[in-house]
DNA sequence: GTCTATACCGTGATAGAC
DNA sequence: GTCTATCACGGTATAGAC
């Protein structure tokens, strides 16, 4: 680990820090923009307004700068479902917000892409999927206990089944925004809750 | 083009023609194997036996064997559909044949993540979906019309979602093949069924 | 149609000075 | 932490022999 976080009597190297989010961010907008094959580090690093050397010292191998992106943002949508008490309306909602900047659908897919080939990037999936699978199953139980929800569901499948719509969804959308992302995920969730 | 392809009285160039294809057949393995990014012009012309000059007679530029890869696939898939009187039915079937070809979902997600990236697999994309969906939606009114299908569904947007499953649970299958691909379909599909 | 040879440029990555 | 080289590799391209 090259730089430093948090330090006792005020931090520092708040600079090397403010620099590397200020990377990340850079970083965030190219892989969204220019996808992440066509994103070079030379090309951040001059948005970033630094050497593409300095950048390296930062993230020593482009994939690091990848997963450093990626961590933010899984902070980010992770937080949205905490302490959520309607895990499948908030993820119709999630779906909803995506549409609404850009670029950010897109990068998804490019991760994707990216994690049929990248065994770290395809790491950050898997703990990924198997949080929101959880977290959707316990939804779905829920409901079902509340009455709200089909009881002959399997709320393991049943959550399975609304990422797979949500994920889905996202994609026929980039590829022709006509398409009503949310409307075909509520119509399952809908399916499931009658009985 | 360099390549000429039919020819009248027992094709002269059916020599040129047998290359081509091994070489698709090579570069689809490669792709699936390696990944579009990781797959090098000069690995696939070793493997198909000719030198990387000898490759680019055939594909001048690398996309464009990606293409041609892409439209084989095109062809098979197509075949699979066509005269199909239970559309949904063979979504659920090539959903489950898919999983025992190695390699293929994998590709497929890389080929996802190049869309992102590459106006011209984009457009193979939004072809084939609008195919895919024009199928499922004739398969969903078809069913209503039997009277298997909720009357209450509208078809356009159940095509939407059966597709969007099938895709998505694919991607979740290939981050952790314990999850039941088919499964997931066959629930939102008999959820239609209720009625 | 296919080969060898060769070159151009952008890429990720490294070494070492400041 | 940041820089200036410098490297090897990959995609692309061309010339010219067979």
């Amino acid at each position: 680990m090259p730089t430093q976080t948090v330090r006792t009597a005020r931090n520092r190297y708040a600079k090397g820090e403010a620099r590397r989010e200020a990377i990340l961010a850079v970083a965030l907008e190219c892989f969204a923009e220019l996808g992440y094959r066509n994103t070079s580090m030379r090309e951040v690093a001059r948005r970033a307004e630094l050497s593409q050397a300095g950048l390296l010292h930062h993230f020593p191998v482009k994939e690091d700068l990848f997963l450093a992106v990626l961590r933010e943002r899984q902070q980010v949508d992770t937080r949205d479902y905490h302490g959520e008490e309607q895990p499948v309306e908030s993820l119709i909602q999630a779906v909803r917000r995506n549409a609404t900047i850009p670029g950010l659908v897109r990068l998804y897919m490019t991760l994707l892409g990216e994690a049929a080939e990248n065994h770290a990037v395809e790491g950050f999936f898997v703990q990924r999927y198997d949080f929101a699978r959880a977290i959707l199953a316990a939804g779905v139980r829920q409901a079902q206990l509340a009455g709200t929800a089909r009881a002959d569901l399997d709320p393991e499948t049943a959550a399975q089944a609304l990422i797979a719509v949500a994920d889905g969804m996202q994609v026929q959308w980039l590829l022709d925004p006509e398409q009503d992302m949310a409307g075909a995920v509520d119509l399952v969730w809908k399916l499931m809750q009658q009985r």
